[in-house]
DNA sequence: GCTGTTAACTTAACGATGTTAATTAAAGAG
DNA sequence: CTCTTTAATTAACATCGTTAAGTTAACAGC
């Protein structure tokens, strides 16, 4: 039964509902359970018809994703209205980590997954906008407080930094996703060692005399 | 033509020979290569005599994972022989970076991919084992620096600081793996991140007249 | 009003995958 | 020589992503 026109708002309308409905068969079981043909079951379409809107399953997972940098972004915006920079830089720290722990599939599809690289060309948010690119939001806050002259005296590069927190933070939230069920391991609580990762970034990158004044 | 008897020795090798290729197929590959047609095919056997020998392909991939999981702790062997206890925490860092980014489809195998959780009861190395245990190695590492006085004052717990240098190495090595190609990020060089990173980590755990004596 | 053309969608099918069931062949035991 | 056991095979199943070939309905032009 397919009546022919379809505006171009109808056609985003269908592409989101794809989108929605493979996002919570993700989220409730798991990216092995996103298929093709169950996705179709559950919008009431054939699978083949979410080929006229997404070329393969890769592209329909990375729209997917799209959303989820989005999400992150936006978790994060409230943020950037701290007006201390170190205190904003730590509460990034937190804020990431949250949404990594609170939404673990979507973290371990957005950075741990094997996925064709993203292009910025090709993808639908704006590099080094404040709303949408949670990169830019993070080299922000580093080029803040490295402004106001609060990193040791040989850190420069606002990339080199920034990528060093990432991986730090990344790090840690990385392990508790994929090893903390692992029993060679006696891990500490996910809290513990989430603050000191946290402190030892700044006892690692600030100056000493900023670390006294922020205790 | 299947002669009857086997011995347990020929019986172990056909099982090493299914794990070497598979493994072959794996490292030359990637992940998605591993298939249960493929490794037969490898050795002339048909696709379900694998599973006279591997429950299914979990079980498979994981007998892998063990015997990387002593690669591992065979290629930072060496580094326990530094007598600096500092310097043989820095060199471990590095040993294991090294490991990573030598045998990034190794390591994201053993680290970064979605799988049920080891258990050391199941795994064919021993835990505790100075020789097998990459974990162990690190954690010894922690505690003779601990036990020469040379971490902050606050610090104690040997599996606390071992997770959190862990957390730190992997995030690097991690991002790198999955995110290098990724055109939104400007990546700085993956020495530069790896340095910066261990010097944050020193900065971050050791006292101020350790880090003085190490320059 | 009839007739294409085209868009939306479906059914059928292909090839590949992990895995199980049923079967064969050979070596040893009695 | 028969019987059991074991290593291995072939056949098959269900499922997956994906493509090819149809089907139906709305519009355009005459």
């Amino acid at each position: 039964m397919p009546p022919k026109p379809k505006t171009d708002i109808e056609r985003l309308q269908l592409r989101t509902l794809i989108i929605d409905s493979a996002r919570e068969l993700f989220v409730s079981k798991g990216v092995e359970a996103v298929t093709m043909r169950e996705i179709a079951k559950r919008i009431d379409y054939s699978p083949t018809s979410i080929y006229l809107h997404f070329a393969d399953k890769e592209a329909l997972l990375r729209a997917i994703c799209d959303t989820d940098f989005l999400a992150l972004a936006t978790s994060l915006k409230n943020i950037l209205l701290i007006t201390n920079p170190v205190e904003r830089m730590h509460a990034m720290g937190r804020g990431y980590a949250a949404f990594a722990l609170t939404h673990p599939n979507h973290y371990r599809m957005m950075f741990m997954t094997e996925r064709t690289p993203c292009d910025p060309a090709e993808s639908s948010l704006q590099q080094n906008n404040a709303e949408q690119d949670a990169y830019f939001q993070l080299k922000s806050v580093v080029s803040d407080v490295h402004a106001a002259g609060f990193f040791r005296k040989d850190l420069h590069d606002a990339d080199l930094i920034a990528q060093t927190i990432w991986a730090g933070m990344h790090g840690v939230c990385a392990l508790q996703i994929n090893m903390s069920e692992d029993k060679w391991i006696e891990w500490c609580s996910i809290s513990d060692r989430l603050q000191l990762m946290q402190d030892v970034m700044m006892r690692g990158l600030l100056r000493e005399q900023q670390l006294r004044e922020q205790q």
